[in-house]
DNA sequence: ACTTTATTTGACCAGTTGGTAAAATGAAGG
DNA sequence: CCTTCATTTTACCAACTGGTCAAATAAAGT
């Protein structure tokens, strides 16, 4: 079941994915039923539990394909560029992908907020281990005097919570910003913000 | 019922009202059963539905209590004062209030995850209301060039998000950061971007 | 055309969920 | 002590939930 033989399975295993990120970035796990993820599948009951034996089995197949692409970003931040704008272009990959992928940002949220119960392991292991590499980088920028010496967790976390609030609270910043797009104004706004706060 | 007559009264309220924030705080108004809360106040469900009604009361309740307090360090961001320490003077409230009340910090995150239901009206009111007023305070001061030009708006959500951060993100901050009190560390990057970002 | 395999459906089930009703117990005042 | 009102418990219910099963239908290969 790992390797989809037929187009059909490939096509409606995709789609019970969408439908269940659509649900599970909304309701997290156990406030998301297989009803609502079937009818926004378009499928019967049985016929979603035809392609994935359990609600818990799209979960995780979600919360798995996520993490990969989630640290893909920060990977990318390169010890050999220049320092203030590897960390300018981290961040503004990471708020690309609030734009371009707020359903996943949510999903993570979620999994967060429910005490990351399915995601634990990840976060004490290789999250902390490359966020812990990347901090080293940082610190060696910093001892050549290329950036203002920051803390290099609470520079990454500033980071994060900046980009991903667009995501996450998006119903928010569309109550409360008379602006239809908050994008432009985030980025120049997160750029100002970081080219300061990391000027020597 | 919403006067509480008797001392048994005003406690079982109590907690079951802090039990309810443990619950819904991590699991959101769907995922979480009144079974959980029952458990978590050490009351028998029934026993707990003779004092609010039911599930949704308890929620509301939780909701229009937090909504007051959450408004409160804005609000106390004075015209008057000197611009960078009312605006860093808010941050660091904002702040004190992830560490202090974390759990209702979750619980709005949580709400506005789920599309802010039982709350949208609050946001497209009292809240873009009072954004809009601090915004305008805002781009006084830097009319009379006493910060820098940034967006009030964007300025106002990355306070939002630099602070909510540590109490809706704990559980991954535990994880990654190799040391046991965030908060110190969250305070000082906070101040240092804030005074960069707004310096003229 | 016919067989085999993949897919979909309808009927069903046991456990959970939010909530009710009435009886039992407790507290307090007269 | 006895009555009244507040509180708690026990038994219960209908709807929902995750999941199963066997039969029906559709595709594909021969």
């Amino acid at each position: 079941m790992t390797q989809p033989r037929t187009r059909i399975q490939q096509k409606n295993r995709t789609v019970i994915l969408s439908a269940g990120l659509d649900v599970f970035s909304q309701y997290g796990f156990r406030g998301s039923t297989l009803d609502q993820i079937a009818e926004a599948a378009g499928l019967s009951k049985p016929n979603l539990l035809y392609y994935f034996a359990s609600k818990e089995l799209i979960y995780t197949e979600l919360l798995s394909e996520l993490l990969s692409t989630w640290l893909d970003p920060l990977i990318a931040m390169n010890d050999a560029g220049d320092p203030v704008e590897e960390i300018l272009g981290y961040a503004k990959r990471k708020l690309s992908m609030s734009r371009d992928y707020p359903r996943e940002s949510r999903l993570f949220a979620n999994e967060i907020l429910q005490g990351a119960p399915r995601i634990s392991a990840s976060l004490h292991g290789e999250l902390k281990d490359l966020v812990a590499e990347k901090a080293k980088v940082i610190r060696g920028w910093q001892a050549h005097g290329k950036i203002a010496d920051v803390d290099p967790y609470h520079l990454i976390f500033s980071i994060w919570s900046l980009t991903q609030h667009y995501a996450d609270f998006d119903v928010q910043v569309q109550a409360v910003l008379p602006v239809d797009d908050a994008f432009p104004g985030a980025e120049a706004h997160l750029e100002h913000m970081l080219r300061r706060t990391l000027a020597v």
